[in-house]
DNA sequence: CCTATCACCTGCAGGC
DNA sequence: TGCCTGCAGGTGATAG
């Protein structure tokens, strides 16, 4: 699950392959994927037009393409692969020199200028697209409702005013794109954990210091993964992909049944709003 | 306005 | 072996 380190990986990877050149041919194998639905709306508005710069806020990317924004969400599974070789295989089933396994996961394809071809490959389909004139992508409101990220320049006091009139749990709160940019769930419970902070805690019990607490942990978790993230570009024969995932220390997620690296107590996993959370009983008391 | 729940998808692990 | 169930989880639509 791309979080904000994982797609600035995905980001600065992309940027490095594609940034330059121009875009030959667009193919959408499954409309859905794209707002548009419509492949050749999306292709008479990119074709032809130059790769100027990828942007991400939170877990979007934005990429320019001639007069277009290009919105990018990788949502649970997706990622790009750059293909190196000359390649004129602009119909699905020219993809059959690979695996099916993997073919049959390709959705959406850029095919430039130069012979190489982006590729979007999501198993589970759930990765979105949508086209905005770039110049309009920031007054939309999907972007309009998007909070911040834990790096912007904001006041100590932004969480506890967001959060302390509201009544969810700790964990709800830190998904909550509108409240805090780009934990997901990984980063979301290892926020917790550094922040000593019950994921089932209210957020009208939060303190003030406990928000500044949770907004100083937020950064420190997302550094410490962006740090271990930004060398990241796979490469196999012929190809490359960029998925953002390294070899990153993690304290809870994933730890269940494992002692805790503090205190040696298990690593307890519940369900907070369908959502598998991991936590230390003893570490992370609740309020 | 607020919060809760479900739909969207597929692969895979575990039970029997 | 093979079928069935449930889980994985980000976001947006819908319901209350």
């Amino acid at each position: 699950m791309p979080e904000l380190p994982e797609v600035e990986t995905v980001r600065q990877g992309l940027s490095k392959w594609i940034v330059g050149k121009t875009v030959r041919l667009v193919r959408v194998y499954y409309p859905r994927i794209v707002e548009q639905r419509n492949e050749f709306e999306v292709n008479s508005r990119l074709s032809n037009q130059p790769v100027h710069e990828i942007r991400r806020r939170g877990k979007y990317l934005m990429i320019h393409i001639g007069a277009e924004a290009l919105i990018s969400h990788l949502r649970m599974e997706g990622r790009f692969y750059l293909f190196e070789q000359v390649s004129d295989q602009t119909s699905p089933i020219a993809w059959s020199q690979f695996e099916p396994a993997f073919t049959k996961h390709i959705h959406f394809a850029l095919f430039f200028t130069d012979g190489t071809t982006l590729i979007y490959h999501d198993t589970r389909k759930f990765g979105r697209f949508k086209l905005v004139p770039w110049d309009a992508w920031e007054e939309e409101r999907w972007y309009q409702s998007l909070g911040f990220e834990p790096f912007d320049d904001l006041p100590n006091d932004y969480l506890y005013k967001r959060l302390h009139g509201r009544h969810i749990t700790l964990k709800q709160a830190l998904l909550d794109q509108r409240v805090l940019l780009g934990l997901g769930n990984i980063y979301a419970d290892e926020t917790c954990f550094d922040a000593k902070l019950h994921p089932l805690t209210k957020t009208s019990r939060l303190s003030r210091k406990d928000c500044e607490a949770l907004l100083v942990s937020s950064q420190k978790v997302l550094r410490q993964a962006l740090k271990a993230g930004g060398t990241t570009i796979r490469t196999f024969e012929g190809h490359h992909y960029f998925d953002g995932y390294f070899d990153n220390h993690l304290a809870v997620y994933g730890r269940t049944d494992e002692p805790c690296e503090v205190c040696g107590q298990p690593i307890r996993k519940i369900f907070v709003a369908s959502r598998g959370t991991h936590f230390c009983s003893n570490c992370q008391r609740r309020k």
